[in-house]
DNA sequence: CAGCATCCATGACGATACTG
DNA sequence: CAGTATCGTCATGGATGCTG
């Protein structure tokens, strides 16, 4: 998702990595793993689906619900989720247009597996904050005693 | 994960979005799936999580598994999700020294959602494949033919 | 209302060189 | 072996202005 345009296929090094999970190969050759971290890494993908998740919205809608994104980042990652098929664009030819976006099928699945991860986050960012404290606290006790502790 | 230094708390805009999903406020104040986004959603991350996930690694051997990650960046990744308590770092004081990495428990519980997703990924990206296919189909038409059909 | 086009700042990432 | 430091590049994304 850079600018405006879209990438065709985007350059991907060989990770060899066969046979990592369980099951068989987990992204061997072009690695699905990659560009859907490409796809939804970014800052909105996954906010947008989930706010979609909650029922259909208009563009308004979501730029409202949504602060902070601007409307060329709203409109270029909704025209990236149409593009995959995750999120569905219904043009209501009412003057002026009305446009109303909602979870595909598709997207709905995406959606089952990340709220997973987002109920992980929910419940588990506070011990993550709380590691990087402790990480933290080290990094500076090892930093202002580097040798003699007197 | 910038470049060397880590971000303190980072800028967020207030994100009203309540009562999104069937649960309570899904990211509310400070967005935790924000935060974890910002962590995961980077190029290797969830590569190393899911690499380690197969069983502890050293640093070479996770370079060399993950053909194309920079030492910079597995470093720098390592770090941070050693700092998120995600990673554990081991030193084995041996000449020269010998460095095994491991998946923490909360790690772990993270890396059983992404699997989640990762699944997800694996047999569904063929049909997001298809369906860019369609869109772009659908663009050139609309682009070659702006007004007479002939 | 629902966008697209453009400019520009930041920062993610890779390449390279050096260290305990 | 397992890193750190520095530099350059290019993409991500915000701000602004214009359109059907």
């Amino acid at each position: 998702m850079q600018d405006g345009t879209f990438s065709p296929p985007g350059h991907l090094e060989e990770t060899d990595v066969a046979a990592i999970s369980t099951r068989g190969d987990v992204f061997a050759a072009d690695c699905p793993t990659r560009r859907l971290l490409d796809r939804i890494g970014d800052k909105w993908s996954v906010l947008i689906l989930l706010l979609l998740g909650g029922g259909d919205l208009r563009f308004s809608e979501l730029k409202r619900r949504i602060r902070g994104v601007s409307q060329k980042m709203l409109s270029q990652t909704l025209r990236a989720l149409e593009r995959d098929g995750l999120v569905h664009r219904r043009v209501e030819p009412t003057v002026p247009v009305t446009v109303i976006y909602s979870v595909t099928p598709l997207g709905g699945e995406l959606l089952g597996a990340l709220r997973l991860m987002i109920d992980w986050a929910e419940t588990r960012m506070p011990e993550v904050a709380a590691a990087q404290g402790r990480y933290d606290q080290r990094i500076n006790l090892s930093h202002s005693a580097p040798h003699a502790p007197n």
